[in-house]
RNA sequence: GCCGAUGUAGCUCAGUUGGCCAGAGCAGCUGAUUUGUAAUCAGCUGGUCGGGGGUUCGAAUCCCUCCAUCGGCUCCA
């Protein structure tokens, strides 16, 4: 009998039999692993269990802690349910049906039936009865004409899509219970595992995501090993709800929307437009040391400037319809972007080569017609401000100024404590090209540009392709938001066809005519985004420095209540933005109220106080600071919104 | 735009199978109370049940349609 040697991630080495499984080598640790492990990777290629490993290699074993462990689990999953769905419905066909980062889905095609949502008990209930009886998951691999046969057979035309897109030789199919699926695992041993079940919604989603193509119908669910973590998901999921920035506006009275006004149009409450000048003030601060040019630009622009710049070609069909005047044939459009305004800025005299860079900076109102049903809170809306700026460059000028925009980026980040984002460079389509302007070359250069410079300030970036904008590359700054959605925020994007269209140039040291350079940027993405992710991320706890009001004070009653002014006038005279409570209600609701606003600071004034000319400090969330002079406290406060602002930056 | 769901007072929600003038708590208003660290008491006001159309003797409740919102898909200059 030969032996194999396998080695553990610890580094250690054991001799097997050859033909061992992951889970025999599982079982010879201890038959709580046994119990435990989901999947195999067999030097790093995940494997079932039950494959048997021919030589000596390098396994890791994984449980549900691991990611690989859970997607086996709800892959596994996403099969069972398609299981009990062939029983429920049977002639069901099937679309693609895989583990995403919380649960799984699949996607299916009912024919001229349809379900709802009450239908999904029955389906979980299923689902259970079948997991229950524990039937395995055992792979064949399928000659690719039997397995196009079989499928043929069963009338699914979508896996035979799939099929005959994949080489003969590579293909698997899977087997549980009744069900057999074309797929490359790998699975968990068997369903016995799955021991509590949540099919959470059903959405419309386009055969292989195109939406020329049939809709199919997608069921969305999790499962888990235990019950109690399905309770923990189920409340986790609930505490994230309180932490949605439509409610927190609401509640805070920040931002609303009216039918009346528009879907999608964001009416900013007095609140919440104090908070966004703040935060473009802090923005205006950075930007001005950094060299910015503040400009303004009107709301709307003649159509012919976005035939000029390709926007019309591009977007014009599905956008705000032209603006019509009394003028036969004259038409504006309200601007979707800003970039055509600046660059007319640009041309408004010749530049020359020690002009540059100029980098023009406008909080830009834009109007744009998203579909219908994309629209969500303040995350995507038709009319928002971008904190845009363009950057005209010379070509020695462009990896350095893209790495300035790199670093006031991430201060921002830094700055509202913005830890776990993805860079994200966004290239072209590798295949079609068909959606973008430019010549190859000027796209080449400008995606290098951005690579390098990314990596010159030691970004990790992830790369997306087909993510481009039509004109040009970008660097995306990526967040998510309470329930793990991404979202954009901050991207910059380098451009060399918007020079070309409009015909932007500058005498070099030659005495010769040459094209800038542009660079698009917009560290916070827009305001309104920025401001919805900011309130998930700190659940409407502000930042000091930010929050509308930073303390209020409550005299107990109102023998206190000059004094409580007196307090309120001094605090006002540190810069300090203080609010007074003195409703003839007990200082018990006060405070209650107060709390539920989130009030950063309490100041509770009484007898005590006032003879003293001390504040009782109470910081929200209950904790109570102790008794102070109103100057300590004004200190406490400075000194506190001086930590989250940090030293600032200044260009390097 | 597409699939699924939801829409009752400013907010959170009752109103199960169609049937007397549509309810509660909070908020608001009036009055009493003048308060020491998360809800003082009493009274009052407030809704063409998202809009429009239909079925019916009768519609918040059933049907159609439009709008908005929510979860996805597609899209995102």
């Amino acid at each position: 009998m030969s032996q194999i040697k396998i080695t553990f991630p610890d580094g250690s080495v054991r001799d097997f039999e050859k033909g061992v499984s992951g889970y025999e080598i599982a079982q010879s640790i201890s038959p709580r692993l046994a119990a435990e492990v989901l999947s195999v990777s067999v030097n790093d290629e995940l494997c079932d269990l039950r494959y048997p490993i021919q030589t000596d290699a390098a396994i890791k074993l994984h449980k549900w802690d691991d990611d690989e462990g859970k997607r086996a689990f709800w892959h596994s999953s996403s099969h069972l349910m398609a299981e009990a769905l062939e029983i429920l419905y049977p002639g069901v066909k099937f679309g693609i049906g895989p583990a995403i980062e919380n649960g799984f889905y699949y996607d299916i095609d009912l024919g001229d039936k349809s379900i709802a949502e009450q239908d999904l008990k029955k389906i979980e209930d299923k689902m259970l009865e079948l997991a229950r009886t524990g039937e395995s998951y055992e792979r064949k691999d399928v000659p690719k004409a039997e397995a196009l046969e079989f499928f043929k057979a069963k009338g699914d035309e979508y896996k035979q899509e799939l099929i005959s897109e994949l080489n003969d030789g590579t293909i698997s199919f899977y087997t549980n219970g009744c069900f057999t699926d074309l797929c490359r695992g790998p699975h968990i041993m068997n369903t016995s595992v799955i021991k509590a079940i949540k099919l959470t919604s059903i959405a419309g989603a386009y055969w292989r995501g195109d939406e020329k193509r049939k809709q199919l119908t997608r069921i969305y669910g999790i499962t888990f090993p235990k019950k109690s973590m399905l309770d923990e998901y189920l409340a986790l999921l609930e505490e994230a709800k309180k932490r949605d920035h439509r409610k927190i506006g609401k509640d805070l009275e920040l931002f609303a929307f009216s039918q009346k006004v528009g879907a999608g149009l964001p009416l900013w409450l007095p609140r919440g437009a104090a908070l966004r000048t703040r935060l473009e003030n802090f923005l205006r601060k950075v930007q001005s040391d950094f060299g910015y040019l503040p400009v303004i630009t009107p709301h709307i622009g003649m159509k012919e400037l976005y035939v000029t710049s390709g926007h019309w070609a591009k977007y014009g069909a599905d956008s705000f319809r032209p603006i019509t005047t009394p003028q036969e044939g004259e038409e504006f459009l309200l601007k979707p972007m800003n970039c055509p305004h600046h660059c007319e800025i640009y041309k408004t005299k010749p530049r020359s080569y020690k002009d540059l860079p100029i980098r023009f900076a406008e909080f830009g109102t834009v109007y744009r017609y998203e579909q219908s049903g994309e629209l969500h809170g303040l995350t995507r809306v038709r009319g928002f401000t971008q904190d845009d700026a363009h950057l005209f460059v010379r070509p020695d000028q462009l990896k350095d100024e893209f790495c300035k925009v790199i670093d006031i980026v991430l201060y921002i980040f830094k700055t509202l404590k913005f830890d776990q984002y993805t860079a994200q460079v966004s290239l072209r389509d590798k295949v079609d090209r068909s959606k973008y302007i430019g010549s190859d070359e000027n796209w080449e250069r400008a995606e290098s540009a951005i690579i390098e410079s990314a990596a010159e300030k030691g970004l990790k970036t992830k790369v997306e392709y087909g993510e481009a904008a039509f004109y040009g590359p970008k660097l995306d700054f990526m967040v998510k938001d309470a329930i793990g959605r991404q979202w954009q925020l901050g991207t910059i994007q380098v451009d060399y066809n918007l020079p070309e269209r409009f015909g932007l140039e500058y005498v070099g040291s030659d005495n010769q005519k040459h094209r800038p350079i542009m660079i698009h940027r917009a560290p916070f993405g827009s305001m309104e985004r920025f401001v919805a992710v900011l309130l998930e991320h700190t659940a409407g706890n502000l930042p000091l420095w930010l929050t509308p009001d930073q303390c209020v004070v409550l005299p107990v009653g109102e023998k206190y209540v000059d004094f409580a002014k007196k307090v309120c006038n001094s605090l006002k005279k540190c810069e300090i933005r203080t609010a007074l409570d003195d409703r003839n209600e007990t200082i018990g609701k006060r405070i209650r109220e107060n709390e539920l606003k989130k009030m950063p600071y309490l100041l509770i004034v009484g007898e005590k106080e006032m003879e003293s000319g001390c504040v009782a400090v109470r910081q929200q969330g209950s904790k109570d600071l102790g008794v102070m002079k109103i100057e300590e406290f004004a200190n406490l406060i400075q000194q506190k919104i001086k930590e989250e602002l940090g030293e600032g930056i200044l260009p390097s």
